[in-house]
DNA sequence: AGTTTAATAAGTGCAAACACTTATTTTTAT
DNA sequence: ATAAAAATAAGTGTTTGCACTTATTAAACT
């Protein structure tokens, strides 16, 4: 089975290293990278690209929230999940906002952590019980219609591999031994799922994003 | 300035911590992994997707020549060096023919290391002089209609970047300010030279291979 | 000075993609 | 058992992609 890989941005050592002793001690994950520093964090994420980023919120010399905005940029690949002291819920708010698929709190339990990075990496979102019953729906809402490929069916995936590799509907629809309407649609659904405007972008975005499918 | 990162898989820890020392000592470099196991180095190819893949022939339990052919499956954008003892030319054919970029022998020099390591990077082969006179013509020919990114102009290369981004050739055009001929002309020109069916495969091949344009 | 390469653009025709509708069957879940 | 989700498919029309030819102009290299 394949490892979830996993960087580490803290600016406390300590808590650092307790993550990465505790992921590190753990099959499933494996720490990549680990830094106190925000910037050096963006670098790692785009040159790692981690499947897993734990964000300090308070980092220097940017902020995470500011790193968090980079790295969504360089490594769109890259879930990341915010870590921090506070449990108001303005800040789970923001990170989320801006891209952070997952919020715990640094006082999470080690159970906790290992179901966050769990569940973002399924490409769900998570928020620690703590704070999770004090964020408006609405936020958690207002992405609700954004592109999502855990929506996609084995059939659209099976799709998707043949247009990357070049192939026509038609020559789909021979290979998989049903009709070229048929492909038809299920392009035409894959691109509406995703709000896509074509294949070319669809290749991109699943690379991008998605590239284990 | 990007580091060049690097894999290397020898089964001779001296010859590979050697390399590893030389190379973790020039900035241009980054040693990202270093193996002994053939398999292991497929793994880590897999991973890290190192830019360059130091590759030496005689390995357990597979063969360089299999890992090679594997590293080339599973991490396109990994260029592969061949680092052999043996200075005969069909080892050398063997590992060009299979995909290796460059192909060095054990008892080359630093220098010519390092050189071989710039040039397959900036997507040239490199074959060492010891042996380069030994192989016939017709095995370094015999690829030189291969697709290859370097050949695209930069025109052409901006055309590709807003394909990805799923932009029409109208589209395209109009950005450029253009005609919707010549956006049409720079796309055909990119397919003949790259050797591809359409944009998606487009698109899904600069993602593996050249995701840096 | 002369050749090569790159960028520009027009024409023509076919194939494919894309948008949207409707509908049946099969599978899965409640 | 019934509802929901997924896979199947046909129809129809528009837009875009792709192949191939030819040609002009500007820049770059020898």
């Amino acid at each position: 089975m394949q490892k979830i890989t996993v960087l580490i941005a803290d600016d406390h050592k300590l808590i650092r290293e307790t993550w990465s002793y505790i992921l590190s001690n753990d099959p499933r994950f494996e720490v990549i990278a680990e830094c106190g520093d925000s910037e050096q964090a963006v670098e790692l994420a785009r040159a790692k690209r981690p499947q897993i980023v734990l964000m300090d919120i308070n980092m220097t010399p940017i902020s995470g929230f500011e790193a968090t905005e980079k790295i969504r940029k360089v490594s769109p690949v890259s879930k990341i999940i915010a870590v921090s002291m506070h449990s108001q819920p303005a800040y789970a708010k923001k990170m989320l906002q801006i891209g952070a698929k997952g919020y715990v709190t640094k006082n999470s339990s080690k159970e906790e952590m290992i179901k966050a990075i769990l569940e973002v990496n399924n490409g769900n979102r998570y928020i620690c019980d703590e704070i999770k019953n004090n964020i408006s729906d609405l936020v958690l809402e207002e992405n609700k219609d954004a592109p999502n490929v855990n929506a996609l069916t084995e059939r659209e995936i099976q799709i998707i591999n043949l247009i990357k590799e070049g192939f026509s509907s038609k020559e789909i629809a021979t290979q998989l031994n049903i009709s070229l309407k048929t492909v038809e649609v299920h392009r035409h659904n894959v691109l509406k799922k995703l709000k896509l405007k074509n294949s070319a972008s669809l290749v991109n975005f699943i690379n991008h994003t998605a590239s284990y499918i």
